[in-house]
DNA sequence: CTGTTAGCGCGTTCAC
DNA sequence: GTGAACGCGCTAACAG
């Protein structure tokens, strides 16, 4: 690979002029400026950004740890991530945590060891502490989908339960009483607080829980397979779904319609994320907006504004309920 | 940010002792160790990877450019590259092109200032001719989904008119013979070996194309959306459909079947990719397996092989069908 | 086993 | 307007 030397002796003059041109950084004569330029493009020369970043003490890399670059919801996180940080001429680097304990550390090291100029980091396998010596440890670091006490103003988050509240009483107000829940396993907060929207909805409206109807396994469409299979059971003795998210709802629209079941003739069903294909389902998904992009840029702009001492306030992320055709009204 | 001085200094050793102890790359004593580590817990401080590969003359960034991350099926490849990358203690910078010339060349023009160890290029808008240049003047550059005369060594493919035409001969077994094709609108070599494919299976079955049941869109649940209000008006002539790709198939689905349209009992169709969710399509989408994971896995492979002069041949991707329950048998 | 030192490629003073 | 030289953080000889 040729380096800015290799530019400079083509081009008949110093490294430092190289530099300016490149960078625009100085007032370059057109004659040397003709002449890099011709010797750049000879060589197929391109600025070492690790050199730069060096030198210059400051990267354009924006590290993101997500849980799985192939899963919907962070496929659009990714991007939307992205599209933000090209717009400030950064670069994305990804890393994954698969809800795992070791590679989520793993991945925040990773990307500590580039001194990105931004962490969005959505871990949610680690534990409190173990975050927490990060977030002290890196005052760039923002978390996504995850609150950490005395760290809030650094934590983007959505009001999960408000959302599975709003899905539920969607359910209740077309005639709904007799509700399953589908949650995630992972013993998160956003797992706990969709679950608590859920039942404060039931306690709203005068319905009594039924423990039999909850249940919870991967939000994957692995673990809406496995649930559909165990709803099967109890099928008859409900009338609709709530579920954790659109990726399970997926499935266990899946499962119950090759079994026979028709949604939301027989079952209704509610998801939460409205990822980008839920409303190409058949039937077309009613589910929770999670406003991911916005919430991505926020984090980026919260992150960076961090490194510059600014405060600045993330916008409110709304979350709100999309009515498609998953329910049925119930006379 | 702690450098490797602090380090040094908080232990009482030399940098050359920290360097050692933090990449095992020589003896050290376990007084001096232990102090290092001891030190290194102490600032929480993490290699500077930008330096290391400065220093070393090696990075260990992968890039990788796709069109669109929140793509399932580029989501997919990423995650495969990552995995393989991950082996290799890798990391891996993403850039998306978006299927614009112009992003697309910024995208690879940004990997390579990164002076990646490997380069995975999925860029299918740019001209042969200036992809060219990039391949010649990158050695670790890898080609996927693209073919260009002359680098086929380079190249990573599967066989897209095999592809569809087991899809179409699936559908002609079937007892099918007015069949539409919908394709991608891109001016690519996928494109038209998918076509070609179609084409030749009809022609093998002496069944005379009908221009008027022959489509292009975007590969994209709106592409595909688009098409099926215009399938809408010939709905009655044909009785089966050949999709470009799953994602497109995803959206013609849900439109029909908004329309009264019963898949596949008025209408089979088949897709192209086997995303991770057709199986959990309603109905169960049968499809060309497009073994993604392997190809990007194969593509890294090659890469790192040219780059230390070895002769990498990548294996044979085989494309196949899956028969799920999209398609009806005829009489 | 350990410390000193010379680069790695680049940006940036500081003289000229 | 331009070039020489130092330093960014680290690795890899080379001495000791």
């Amino acid at each position: 690979m040729a380096t800015i030397k290799d530019v400079a002796k083509l081009a008949n003059v110093s490294v430092a002029t190289v530099s300016r041109v490149l960078n625009g950084s100085a007032k370059v004569s057109k004659t040397a400026k003709d002449a890099v330029l011709q010797a750049r493009e000879e060589l197929g020369f391109v600025l070492n950004a690790n050199a730069r970043a060096l030198a210059h003490q400051n990267s354009e890399i924006i590290g993101a740890v997500v849980s799985d670059v192939s899963d919907p919801y962070f496929g659009t996180m990714a991007k939307a991530i992205e599209k933000t940080a090209h717009n400030l001429n950064a670069k994305l680097l990804i890393a994954q945590g698969f809800h795992d304990k070791q590679r989520e550390r793993q991945a925040i090291e990773n990307l500590l060891s580039y001194k990105c100029r931004a962490y969005i980091v959505h871990a949610l396998a680690m534990s409190d502490h173990e975050i927490t010596h990060y977030l002290n440890l890196v005052p760039a670091m923002v978390l996504i989908n995850r609150k950490v006490t005395g760290y809030e103003h650094r934590c983007i988050n959505i009001d999960n339960k408000y959302g599975t509240y709003l899905a539920t009483l969607e359910l209740i107000k077309h005639g709904h009483h007799n509700i399953a829940y589908v949650g995630s396993s992972h013993n998160i907060l956003d797992a706990k607080e969709r679950l608590a929207g859920f039942n404060q909805a039931l306690k709203d409206n005068n319905i009594k829980l039924n423990k039999e109807f909850v249940f919870k396994d991967e939000p994957s469409l692995e673990g809406g397979e496995r649930v559909a299979l165990k709803l099967l059971d109890i099928v008859n003795k409900i009338t609709a779904i709530v579920t954790y998210n659109d990726t399970q709802a997926v499935s266990i629209i899946s499962v119950l319609t090759q079994h026979g079941i028709n949604i939301p003739n027989d079952i209704s069903i509610v998801g939460f994320d409205n990822l980008y294909m839920s409303r190409f389902l058949n039937p077309p998904l009613s589910t929770v907006i999670n406003p991911v992009e916005s919430m991505a840029h926020e984090a980026l702009m919260l992150s960076l504004s961090i490194s510059k001492n600014e405060h600045y306030l993330p916008s409110n992320f709304e979350v709100s309920f999309v009515a498609r055709n998953s329910i049925k009204t119930l006379n």
